[in-house]
DNA sequence: CGCATATAGTTACCATGGTAACTATATTGT
DNA sequence: ACAATATAGTTACCATGGTAACTATATGCG
């Protein structure tokens, strides 16, 4: 998250970096710019995603199943691989979308430790209605990108 | 935060998206590597301020006393407007940062309820310090951006 | 004036992110 | 075979985000 709601002024940038690199002030200020409007965009996707008792998380976490070729399931520690986030956070956000049935969970025969992840008919067709709303949010036009 | 690491290729896009509205999946891959870009910068920038011990917020409080012209104060409730933060959310980070001697706060005499609140000669180095490693981040050239 | 409303800031509680350390099982190497 | 190491997932604990409701003070208005 970036807080910032008003970004400085180019002048105001150059005013404390110009010591340390002036040439590169221009970037900064395009950065800035970035991250305040994806902090924004972030915002809208997660007020949307929770107006469906969703987190991003617990989205992002469907759709890494849904959208893996060749197989309808996946172990815990290869949705670690997709997705950039923790173990501890991964295994709560799974332990919630089993609880509300958006996942369902089997014992792997091969390996006693782990636990094959698949979609349920209600996820699935959850993942689908949300999608129009998830897609309009991002293709929205922002200000400047 | 957004976790996805390997973003949908425009196929898989368009196979979700297409029945809803085709001509805009461009914006939508658009989006999504922005989002990426933008959440593995906000990570740096967190791991750069929680080695000083802050966090972005802390710093960007400091920040906008700081850059306030004409005045080397501001209230709570004006670092409120200049930041997308709760009340309850910025009141704590002031307590950690009166706690570490890098903010002072004085009681108004106009107004009871309302606390002056001036960066220490601390806290206007420590800015100096921290400012050219996070311009450097801030300039750093990403993949695509 | 004095009551209703607004504002400044805090408290209580919850959601969600992280790391370190743990249990249980699998694998590796001698 | 079995000890050492690696891996799957969980637990315990902390940081930081949010909202609702609270206290205290200020303001507006009959």
């Amino acid at each position: 998250m970036f807080f910032l709601k008003e970004l400085p002024t180019q002048a105001m940038i150059n005013r404390y970096s110009e010591d340390y690199f002036p040439e590169r002030s221009e970037d900064v200020a395009k950065k800035l710019q970035g991250l305040r409007e994806y902090s924004t965009l972030i915002r809208k996707l997660e007020d949307y995603f929770a107006s469906h008792n969703l987190s991003q998380l617990r989205f992002l976490v469907m759709m890494v199943i849904d959208r893996e070729p060749d197989r309808d399931h996946l172990f815990a520690h290869e949705i670690t691989e997709r997705l950039d986030v923790s173990k501890p956070v991964l295994s709560r956000a799974i332990k919630k979308l089993i609880a509300a049935s958006l996942l369902s969970s089997k014992k792997d025969k091969q390996d006693a430790r782990a636990v094959l992840l698949s979609l349920t008919p209600t996820s699935k067709e959850l993942l689908r209605s949300i999608l129009p709303g998830y897609f309009d949010i991002l293709s929205a036009q922002s200000h400047s990108v």
